[in-house]
DNA sequence: TATTGTTATACTCTATAACTATA
DNA sequence: TATAGTTATAGAGTATAACAATA
């Protein structure tokens, strides 16, 4: 049993460490592909319709230039096309391509993998009662939109 | 509700947000102290009674550079000190001061107050059985010394 | 010759600010 | 004058590798 009053034990410090384990893990499923997990984050918007880059940067929470970098990659990939806006040629739409759409269904392929993995010491009733117990908190948080 | 067969559903996905939240919460309440999370797990071994740099480099999973620069910044805090191991001249234990000691106390103060805001939203026998999950699943992938 | 700690260097990631083209 | 996107630059944070002292 840990320490009682250990800095181990607080919830803070548990997400944190698990959640860059998590993370790292996801990475390296994804690095063959190309991808790091804030494509994905991206390959997801995309799924519900086109939209611009500056949108994408606020729902991703990076700044525009970083989706520039983001988009250039996912183009070289010919995950995502962009396509001028023709009513206000300012913009730039941003669509999934068919390959896109197929990136973004093995990606989460690969994310399922991942909780698998991560979660093969604890039973399925459990896995259910944490993700809805992360799901509420996210969305308590404003980190996810509902 | 979210969308059935989203990334954002996902335990992986939620612990990684979500810890990089939490993070981040502890990060701005530690600033004022001069410290980063880092610091932290440093203290907290610490307290365990002194240690030489190539342990903590790897107890907390740094590089050992980085542990130099951290026990160089606690030791402007008059945190740690470096002692020459008289038995090898090579190493230097590093022991917790009072004043690391007090650190170290109000650290802890915090991260149970980043707790409680992160967990608001829930309530206490879920709080209890996350943070119970939590622990095994760090347990588990080793994250953790039990 | 190997190991502890240190320093110097480079690399990644991200943010800021200047620039263009449109509005 | 303001906005969408881009580019250039700089700043954290971290890792790698060369180095001095000791074993």
């Amino acid at each position: 049993m840990t320490v009682e009053g250990s800095l181990t034990n607080t919830v803070g410090f548990l997400l944190g460490k698990l959640g860059q384990q998590a993370n790292g893990q996801f990475a390296d499923r994804l690095a063959p592909l190309g991808l790091r997990p804030r494509h994905c984050a991206v390959l997801e918007l995309l799924a519900g319709g086109p939209r611009a880059q500056l949108e994408l940067a606020k729902a991703v929470g990076v700044t525009p230039s970083v989706v520039v970098d983001m988009l250039d990659e996912l183009e070289t990939l010919d995950a995502v096309r962009r396509v001028r806006d023709t009513a206000d040629r300012r913009r730039q739409l941003i669509e999934l391509t068919s390959t896109g759409l197929d990136l973004r269904h093995q990606t989460l392929s690969l994310a399922r993998q991942n909780d698998e993995e991560l979660l093969s010491a604890i039973d399925p009733t459990e896995v259910a009662a944490l993700r809805q117990i992360l799901g509420r908190i996210a969305a308590a948080t404003g980190l996810v939109e509902k």
